[in-house]
DNA sequence: TGTTAGCACTCAGGTCAAACGAGTGCTAAC
DNA sequence: GTTAGCACTCGTTTGACCTGAGTGCTAACA
């Protein structure tokens, strides 16, 4: 037992020094850096059994060892200890929040500026709106040009879209405006998922104008509301690696990140709230097979949801880049409760 | 004279290789490829007064020449000849535009890939609208919550764009109505840019309620109009350059193009709808010494203004990269034609 | 039985010199 | 004006060698 303590303490002492340095660490390390009470000849034996139980691999004969994905995964769930963020850390992620800005955009761009410059690694931000979870509120028709207007959508929670729709006829903006109205009376109250059907069914019971308009809106409404933003920052960070100055794996991996495919379904965690790591071939991609993502989500006031993930080689700072996202969460709170001492 | 014209053709070959190549041109490489009447020692003789001229560079004494940038400038300027694109690349490029796609963060973000796609350079495609030009058509003010509307504003050519604003009181929303109509009705024919000052010379005369709504919505507007959308394609494309095998390099320039400043100042080519291109140097940026850009500028149906750079190493294929950008202007203005068929 | 010192062995990386070859510049002949 | 020829330059490749960090094993020690 006393054995088996002393195992994780010296492969905590192996990762801890890899993440920070990229090299293979050798025994000696070890016993000067980590543990100066055992000789570099007893590391080596744990270090030798550490490699039989596959938490460690050698490059080669002479270079020291590395941490195997096994390890990384035992360093996540069971040795990982918070890393207290620098006040200017803090005060920069804060910050993303404080302005009021009303652009989500901008809060996306800003919080991906943040995270990556924090951070070192790459960060993604996606913001989504899921329908499901949306009650329609009420909506409005402007007129733009003659047989085009603009829908405006707006939820119990307050989230807003617009969506630019092509009528079959001009339609007198008075009239817009009181159709408008009754739409707003009639859907009240209705899930933005079932919205569509609403629609067409009020449309059966009117006269052949207004049929025909309800329609036309019915078709267009589809699926804008929940593709929501996606924004990305810090990808020059990767390159400072080592482990990508091969540049055709950087490529490799730029292209990943280029592609919106692969970055969403790399941030869809199926729903989970809490903060997720995967680690090398865990993230089922190939080209991020010596990658590490930690993907959180956290839940806007207004019904958002907004996902981060933050992207680097597997040999993550992950105490940091958890402090990190855990900062963002309370940030988004503070920010909540702001705006309820605004509303008193 | 004659031999003017040699000198040129003998340039000419030389870039024409080195772009193909990125590899020092050597004179047998011309004699043989390029000039064969001519022996390897008359090319050496042509291109030691090239380089006397400033067009060539030698990396060292046994290794071939490169064109210079003032070489390309020449090329650029005066050797330039056409090249046809493949069909392919003609019908991937018409394919931005052929989906009547409302949204124009779409339009851009697919013409960046497309524009990537085809030249295998990265792209760059900024979309705003200057408020100058603008002249407001109406407007309208949408609920969303007790104090929280959205101002909807519609400009003569058809762009639109919305602003949440938060009143300081409730207001109904028949009044919004009646309030919007009746500016819209006052405001028509106003510059977008005048629109500020409008609706508080407008304030001046109406009783205290209104005239603050009025206040509120003025102090609301202010540069909404032209922050426009900018996407950048094919950052990774650059990777597989030989001159960006260095990873520092790399890291330089893909910092650039994380800069939103740096990229819009980039493409801010003081309002000149032709094509641009700019060499190493000309660019005004360190970073981008040993790039060049090319911009070019279009203007939209709705009054936008699109501007798209494609950024290369300096021995970029300019003439492919015109023909492409040529090829995005003849879309444009099919995409005009057929929404002018449509209208009828 | 666990720990340690010592030693032979491995292997990537760096250094150095030699050979190579692509290319130039110059000269003399055509 | 053009060309063949030749000496010269200089970066690159190749291979031999050395170095040093690191391991594994064994024998002695507590």
């Amino acid at each position: 037992m006393e054995i088996l303590d002393r195992k994780y303490r010296i492969l905590q002492a192996i990762i801890d020094d890899y993440i920070l340095t990229a090299l293979p660490v050798g025994s000696r390390t070890i016993s000067r850096k980590y543990e100066q009470k055992l000789s570099s000849a007893t590391i080596r034996n744990e270090m030798s059994d550490l490699e039989d139980l596959g938490y460690l691999d050698s490059p080669h004969t002479s270079a020291g060892r590395i941490p195997s994905n096994k390890a990384y995964r035992l360093y996540v769930d069971q040795m990982l200890q918070p890393i207290p963020l620098s006040l200017e850390d803090v005060a920069y992620i804060r910050s993303c929040f404080d302005q009021r800005s009303r652009q989500i955009e901008q809060i996306s761009t800003r919080l991906a500026r943040a995270l990556s410059g924090v951070t070192h690694y790459t960060a993604a931000v996606m913001t989504r709106m899921p329908r499901e979870e949306q009650i329609f509120s009420h909506m409005q028709l402007v007129p733009v040009a003659d047989r085009r207007v603009i829908l405006i959508l707006v939820t119990e929670s307050g989230a807003v879209t617009q969506t630019p729709v092509e009528l079959e006829a001009a339609i007198d903006p008075d009239v817009l405006y009181t159709v408008s109205k009754f739409l707003s009376q009639r859907l009240a109250g209705c899930a933005m998922s079932r919205l569509q059907q609403a629609l067409l069914e009020i449309a059966e019971g009117e006269p052949e104008e207004m049929s025909k308009l309800l329609k036309t809106l019915a078709a267009q409404d589809d699926d804008n509301m929940d593709t929501g933003s996606l924004v990305v920052g810090g990808r020059s960070n990767l390159l400072s690696f080592p482990e990508y100055s091969d540049v055709e794996k950087a490529r490799n991996l730029l292209s990943v990140l280029e592609t919106r495919d692969k970055l969403v379904s790399l941030l869809n965690t199926h729903g989970e709230m809490e903060i997720t790591v995967r680690i090398g071939p865990e993230t089922g991609m190939e080209e991020l097979k010596d990658c590490s993502v930690v993907t959180a989500s956290y839940r806007m006031r207004d019904g958002r949801v907004n996902t981060i993930g933050l992207i680097g080689p597997t040999r993550m700072q992950y105490g940091r880049v958890l402090s990190v996202l855990n900062q963002v969460g309370r940030s988004i709170y503070e920010l909540f409760d702001s705006q309820d001492d605004e509303q008193k």
